[in-house]
DNA sequence: AAAAAAC
């Protein structure tokens, strides 16, 4: 129905469906996970027949009380990594798990967890497990796992993050933790205070191991096992297996077993993208333009810098668009409390640093926008998974100024292939060469760095009217309502002199049948999405 | 260049 540049993970080998599994449920912000098989969505009518029989969560060896949990979910079959993860966990091996979004890791690791510390209750100030997230979201959203597939054990956990009042996590310590979920830098803030014992931790969780290496977690994830008895189960989640990766999982574990699970979903993922290039101070005009388009049902607006999120969301709320603000300046409270109204549809639009590039599990989500082209084009990829789920086509579409020439050419490179120019109604772009244009006194010209392209076509240029717009021809449909054809533009003298190699017809491809590169990427974010009857759970509580 | 995570 759109412009065709479709990613579309069913060339995956083992892109076979899981129906009933837990994966997050890739429906709307809301909707019930309760029955899943009722769902249309995560049963598919063409699947082909599956060679073994699919396993059963009654085969695993978990508890009653943990499998009525799973049963009022909506669940029966374990996802690949949950199959072969968690009678290793019960069996109290250390375990090295390769898993990717989407792939049901952290129900992976929270039931066997769940059913190890089921026997017995945990001494004050001392917990019994320590799971460590690099951000406060995804500690919130593995803290709502626990009390969903908990709600029928007596364990306690607490949520240890930055932001938050310190007295309470204290009093919660005070009284004894089960499950003590963490960011590292409270963590250590807290021990230090001499806030909790970590000598009778037997079980750690260090998940998204990458993530934490990026961030610059490792000296003090090295820290916190150091304080950690080596008597221990030790579970290490990690997107990629770099070697730096793999250093650590040989430092921290004993003997793992490793399991590898190659794809995040269960069904073909499509992703259309798309690149409007419009001078910098008409982005947020032409932003709203997009914005107001039918098929826009919710969507992530990813800004470069913390301030831009604020000037944008509070223009976006200006002109009457229903949008919330997320970044780490927000207090704690406010970034919590905006997330879950964005799932719940309450807004529509969340504009938003990096902080939700990776991680954070928002289902159904229709568009993302790149208001800024991202700095390190990785974060390209993460931003645009955010969107595409569950056999859904999801939109990416990212706005850029012609000074943003090297941003986009880096991410190009990254992702293999052109990303598309994308026609807005009424909306004039501009050519990369304008990049050249004096702009506010301190606009320079940057034309000589295109030399290291090295002729590849590496993007479309306007050397024709319908370059304007390169669609790639094959695989064009009509576009959306609000993004008919552009008009015929006129053409900027530097437009026409302008020979790029995609002038001489070279057809620029689309995602088309091949699986673009940037899709077997590792797509790095914790697996839950609570339903709308999960509301409650976001709070340092009890399991019921 | 920026963001994240501790106060």
């Amino acid at each position: 129905m759109s412009p065709k540049t479709n990613a579309s993970a069913s060339a995956e080998p083992d892109a076979a469906a899981h129906p009933v599994s837990i994966v997050p449920p890739d429906t709307d912000a809301g909707s019930p996970v309760g029955a899943p098989s009722a769902s249309g969505a995560v049963d598919l009518p063409a699947e082909p027949a599956e060679a073994a029989p699919q396993p059963l969560f009654s085969d695993l060896g978990l508890s009653e009380p943990i499998q009525r949990a799973i049963d009022e979910a909506g669940y029966r079959h374990p996802t690949p990594i949950q199959a072969q993860a968690i009678p290793y966990v019960l069996m109290s091996r250390d375990v090295l798990g390769v898993a990717q979004t989407g792939t049901g890791k952290t129900a992976g690791f929270t039931l066997p967890m769940l059913e190890i510390l089921s026997g017995s209750r945990a001494r004050a100030r001392m917990p019994r497990s320590l799971i460590l997230e690099p951000t406060r979201e995804l500690a919130l959203q593995v803290a709502e796992n626990f009390v969903k597939y908990g709600k029928y054990l007596k364990l306690n956990h607490a949520l240890l993050i930055g932001g938050e009042s310190m007295a309470e996590q204290k009093d919660v310590l005070n009284r004894g933790v089960d499950v003590l979920i963490a960011t590292p830098g409270r963590l250590i803030d807290l021990f230090e205070r001499g806030g909790l014992l970590l000598t009778q931790t037997r079980l750690l969780v260090i998940d998204e191991a990458d993530r934490m290496l990026d961030m610059g977690f490792i000296p003090d994830i090295e820290k916190i096992v150091g304080l950690l008895s080596p008597q221990r189960q030790t579970l290490f989640f990690s997107a990629t297996m770099a070697p730096e990766i793999r250093r650590l999982a040989d430092m921290f574990l004993q003997n793992p077993q490793e399991i590898t699970v190659s794809r995040p979903s269960s069904v073909a993922t499509t992703i259309e993208a798309g690149l409007v290039v419009v001078d910098e101070d008409d982005k947020r005009r032409v932003l709203r333009q997009m914005l107001r388009d039918d098929a826009v049902q919710n969507a992530i607006v990813f800004c470069n810098r913390k301030r831009d999120v604020d000037v944008l969301c509070k223009s976006l709320v200006k002109h009457g668009f229903s949008a919330g603000a997320l970044h780490g300046d927000l207090p704690q409270s406010v970034r919590f409390s905006t997330l879950e109204r964005f799932k719940a549809g309450d807004l529509k639009i969340l504009v938003c640093s990096d902080v939700a590039a990776r991680g954070i599990d928002i289902g159904g989500l229709s568009h993302v926008f790149n208001f800024d082209l991202p700095f390190h084009p990785e974060d390209y990829v993460h931003r645009i998974g955010r969107t595409g789920r569950a056999g859904r086509t999801g939109h990416a579409y990212s706005l850029a100024s012609p000074h943003d020439r090297g941003l986009a050419e880096a991410i190009e490179a990254l992702i293999g292939h052109p990303i598309p120019r994308l026609a807005v109604e009424g909306v004039t772009q501009l050519d990369w060469s304008e990049e050249d244009r004096p702009r506010g006194g301190k606009g320079r010209g940057r034309g000589q760095k295109t030399e290291h392209r090295g002729g590849k076509p590496a993007r479309p240029s306007a050397a024709t009217p319908v370059e304007a717009t390169p669609v790639p021809e094959a695989a064009a449909a009509p576009p959306p309502s609000a993004r008919k054809p552009a008009p015929p533009r006129h053409h900027r003298e530097r437009e026409l002199e302008d020979t790029s190699t995609q002038a001489n017809g070279t057809p620029i491809t689309g995602f088309g049948a091949d699986v673009p590169a940037f899709m077997l990427l590792p797509r790095r974010h914790v697996a839950i999405a609570p339903s709308a009857d999960d509301e409650s759970t976001h709070t340092v509580d009890e399991l019921a």
